[in-house]
RNA sequence: GCCCAGAUAGCUCAGUCGGUAGAGCAGAGGACUGAAAAUCCUCGUGUCGGUGGUUCGAUUCCGCCUCUGGGCA
């Protein structure tokens, strides 16, 4: 979500002064309204970090969320089909009038392997699949069968953050008190009035869906904030989810550490000594 | 001080004509192939406030006690 512009607050974006003359990729690089995928980011962050190896420096890859991080550490080649915007709207009016269960047989006829891994709710993946289909005459399940396989395209060091789930939970809602305070709310009234509604992929992003349910009346500000706070901590608990089976990682646990300074030099010396042992 | 109503899962409450109980929310676990901060799946044992009585058996009926609302003095 860092990736678009305009949305600071919400998203916790790294501050310039924050980034201490380091070089940070991908952040602002587009407009709320714009399509930006994780097949784009794959491309673009694969582009950077090769850049950055040229150059004799570290490329450090930061962030939370599960598919894009996965898009680059394992085996993930996506297919060339991009999203047909108007294909989508189709199957999800039949979804709509039909139910799902209608546009799940669809794909179970054709893509029988898929329909096996796809829960016959799960209507965006459905989409998803019939729409590789209709584009290709292939389907899904032709392409990428071994997604599951670690990269060995880079040596990487993978290093997960963790806490106990208390800490982690106070934590988090001090971070949404804190962005309370810092604007969040005139930060959502300006992107509303700048034109970018609340259905684009980048207003649905935690933070911003919960801000445009209060400014429409729909819920109080106290109970869009506990909202705000409880997706939050949901959404801690998926991260956690795909990086747990990931057995590269190696966790650290954040109270151990004094600030963020000490986890960084912690990190750094980790580092140091994986790669004079190589 | 007296009267009435409550006390059941972390929270709000339902229920058991006496056979040890279940919803919503919160929470936990999982999935993830170009929307991913999105989307989807699974998971409910708790001294039924305490204590005595009646009973084969009490969370349920009765007595007393404690606490919380509301009313009357």
């Amino acid at each position: 979500m860092q990736i678009y512009k305009y949305m600071d607050i919400g998203t916790a974006k790294v501050k310039p002064e924050e980034m201490r003359g380091i070089p940070h990729y991908l952040i602002d690089i587009v407009y709320p309204d714009e399509e930006f995928t994780v097949a784009d980011f794959k491309h673009e962050a694969e582009k950077y970090i090769s850049e950055i190896n040229n150059k004799n420096k570290l490329p450090i890859v930061v962030g939370g969320t599960g598919l894009y991080i996965n898009s680059l550490v394992y085996e993930l080649k996506f297919t060339k089909v991009k999203s047909n915007p108007d294909l989508r709207q189709n199957l999800n009016e039949l979804a709509e009038k039909y139910g799902n269960n209608y546009i799940y047989n669809k794909l179970c006829k054709i893509d029988s392997i898929s329909a096996k891994r796809i829960n016959p709710n799960d209507r965006k993946r459905i989409i998803r699949a019939l729409e590789i289909y209709y584009e290709t005459g292939k389907p899904m399940s032709y392409f990428n069968n071994n997604f599951r396989k670690e990269s060995n395209k880079y040596n990487l060091i993978m290093i997960g953050l963790n806490t106990d789930r208390k800490l982690l939970y106070s934590r988090i809602e001090k971070r949404i008190d804190e962005m309370i305070n810092r604007g969040l709310i005139d930060e959502v009234k300006n992107l509303l009035n700048m034109g970018y509604n609340k259905n684009l992929t980048s207003m649905q992003a935690i933070g911003y869906k919960e801000i445009i349910s209060y400014l429409e009346g729909e819920i109080e500000l106290s109970e869009a904030i506990n909202i705000l706070k409880r997706n939050t901590r949901r959404f801690a608990k998926r991260q956690l989810t795909w990086f747990r089976r990931d057995n590269r990682i190696k966790w650290i646990d954040i109270k151990d550490f004094k600030d963020i300074d000490d986890i960084g030099n912690y990190i750094f010396s980790y580092v140091n000594k994986i790669l004079a042992q190589d």
